[in-house]
DNA sequence: TTAATATTTAGATATTTGTCTAAATACCTA
DNA sequence: TAGGTATTTAGACAAATATCTAAATATTAA
């Protein structure tokens, strides 16, 4: 919960999350999205896979990146609980 | 949004927001709550207030919280999108 | 009005976070 | 195999954050 709560809370990757909902992206495109360096990309991609919000997969020299939303499930549990 | 999940990401402030689930507190309940300062308390009220989660009512000399779960909906809305 | 209680503000400090550049690693192709 | 492209790792640094103690403010009650 914390991992998922902490990998939200930043703008940059909330806006790679929506990008990743249109569709799957290698790092390369996501960093071309942003001003900012591929290194930086890469950290944000990796805080958001260490909170199960994205999958990687290698293909051939590109990694290619998938949002996964069933963990939101969780968030969505929390908040509507919270509501009730 | 961007104040919302800073709120958010905080183990003390979500569990501050559960017990405000259950029923309205002064400061010094929720502080006695926690094992922390009264104002580190105070300052993670303030957040949960300027993200809008919180309200507060000084009743005489203490100052009673109450959660406000409506503007949870901004959350819930953009997990949904996210996922559809 | 003075003393006690409740809360917040101020200021300091250690830790975490987002960013960068440089270097390392992995893969592809000529 | 050598050179180029894609990505990640390492290390540094500034800004943000969570915490603390001490002091200020506000209210109540003796």
């Amino acid at each position: 919960m914390n991992l998922l709560f902490k990998a939200l809370n930043d703008d940059t990757r909330r806006q790679i999350l929506e990008l990743l909902k249109e569709d799957n992206l290698t790092a390369g495109q996501i960093a071309d999205a942003f001003n900012i360096s591929k290194p930086s990309i890469s950290h944000h991609l990796d805080i958001l896979k260490r909170a199960d919000l994205v999958t990687s997969e290698k293909k051939g020299q590109y990694v290619e990146y998938t949002i996964n939303t069933t963990i939101l499930e969780d968030v969505l549990k929390w908040i509507i609980t919270l509501k009730q």
